[in-house]
DNA sequence: GCCAACGTTGGC
DNA sequence: GCCAACGTTGGC
């Protein structure tokens, strides 16, 4: 089982609004940067992501999701009428695909950005590094335990 | 294929 | 609102 990080900022999307929907499962669409694409084609259904804040007053990870549904064509690269639309995108082989994520856990107290920077077992993820603007990273197993210990604390 | 210009992201 | 970082675009 793979895990993985995903961003979104929550005035677009955000994990109440996840909260929200029914099943508490939802689409994650929008997605238009080839590298965070191929992440989304690799993750299997029952992989665990974080879910992220960002361009928000606390930055941080909210919570977990799992993925629910494997990889297929997000539909918003065809509607003209929609922010995502790609017109370079052909219907015969859709450019960009999404995922759907179920909600698994919403953090009581969510991880914020500044403690994050503190865990000395995460110096090395993508989401620190100055000037990373990938949505989808992946997290390795010591990333995820050092912080689920933290939340379980 | 190079690279400058431009647009977007995201923390602050 | 600022600004650094980085991806994309498009002229050559």
């Amino acid at each position: 089982m793979a895990l993985w990080l995903m961003k979104s900022e929550p005035d677009a999307f955000s994990i109440d609004h996840l909260a929200q929907r029914p099943r508490q499962q939802a689409p994650w669409d929008g997605v238009r940067n080839y590298q965070a694409r191929n992440y989304l084609r690799a993750m299997a259904v029952d992989d665990l992501a974080f879910f992220y804040h960002s361009s928000c007053p606390e930055p941080g990870i909210y919570g977990v999701v799992r993925i629910a549904r494997l990889a297929y064509p997000d539909p918003s690269q065809f509607d003209p009428k929609s922010e995502y639309f790609d017109p370079k995108s052909d219907p015969a082989e859709p450019r960009w695909s999404m995922v759907d994520v179920a909600l698994e856990r919403r953090f009581e107290r969510p991880i914020a950005l500044e403690a994050l920077k503190t865990v000395p077992q995460c110096s090395e993820m993508l989401i620190l590094r100055r000037g990373n603007r990938l949505s989808i990273t992946p997290v390795t197993a010591r990333e995820w335990r050092a912080l689920m210990s933290r939340v379980d604390e």
